[in-house]
DNA sequence: ATTCCGCTTTAGAATCAATCAAAGGTGGCT
DNA sequence: AGCCACCTTTGATTGATTCTAAAGCGGAAT
């Protein structure tokens, strides 16, 4: 919840006069219609049904790691009819809006992260599992020097772990 | 086990010694057939032509980082005829016993590492390719500590690079 | 309100990487 | 030479993701 609202307000410069006055813990959501419209508008997305419903899904619980098929089962327990194409759809254009955050581990499914700060994860190798890695544990030391014409846009760090 | 930093010593070293004399850079004779042979057996692998084929294209160039398609084309054009079925087989056995390393990014399609030993990449967005970072120019500073039960089997650094 | 235009969503087909299963082939040992 | 466990192959299959064409909706203008 506490979570939610620091997002909210990291997400949401440009609505932060909106925001700032309107949050107010609702008792199932955790996160007003509201909010996720005026989230959907800040970043240029019109807000639809759809993009509300998976919005309001995604950001409720504070911080995830999701991949289409676990929010397209979550969206049907909700009773919001969706189609996984539009799950895909909505996952990718949150992505390039920086709502979410897609994690690079290998494997067949994509994982996005609901947390698109600066962060590291654990990766459990054997329950093919995502968590964060607390705080700052992890710093990146010497930052190499990146190639001639290329800039740095991000540094991506995996720990994986295995059943001891 | 057999270190990554052994098998190439061996294989660049007496490639220069015996390449130099009986063919051309342009040949794809890098690595003579009793090194590639050795290389199996000291991995627990037997040395079916296939596995000799693979491991003399994947090895004969220095360091690489390949896909299993790209892998049996150039296969398909050394007149090396190998299923791909195979091909993957092979790249799973090989990334098993340590002779390969299977490199996390996020997109449809895996990445075999022909340089196996600890280091980290540099990524291409825009062109979805990937190059080693050189030396130890990455130091990850505080390693995080593991969570209870389990340890830490690797760690991958990928630092994403956009066009300036 | 109603209309209209363009962005969205949809269901289902299509694509792509990767895996599997069954049948035939081969390495290495005796 | 011959055996047997391990390998390789073909073709089918899975599983994730994307595409397509048609129907639906948002919201600004009427």
């Amino acid at each position: 919840m506490m979570d939610m609202r620091t997002k909210f307000a990291s997400l949401t410069h440009v609505e932060d006069s909106v925001t700032a006055s309107t949050t107010h813990p609702s008792d199932l959501t955790g996160c007003p219609w509201h909010d996720v419209k005026s989230m959907l508008r800040s970043v240029g997305l019109r807000p639809t049904r759809q993009r509300m419903s998976l919005g309001w899904i995604l950001f409720a619980k504070g911080d995830r790691h999701i991949t289409a098929e676990m929010l397209y089962e979550e969206a049907t327990k909700a009773k919001v009819p969706v189609s996984l194409a539009t799950i895909y759809n909505t996952l990718h254009q949150f992505t390039e809006v920086g709502l979410l955050r897609q994690v690079a581990v290998e494997g067949s499914k994509a994982y996005f992260d609901t947390n698109a700060s600066e962060h590291h994860h654990f990766f459990v190798e054997d329950a093919n599992q995502l968590v964060d890695i607390p705080g700052a544990e992890v710093i990146v030391d010497k930052m190499p020097t990146a190639p001639e014409g290329y800039e740095i846009s991000r540094i991506d760090v995996v720990v994986r772990l295995r059943k001891k």
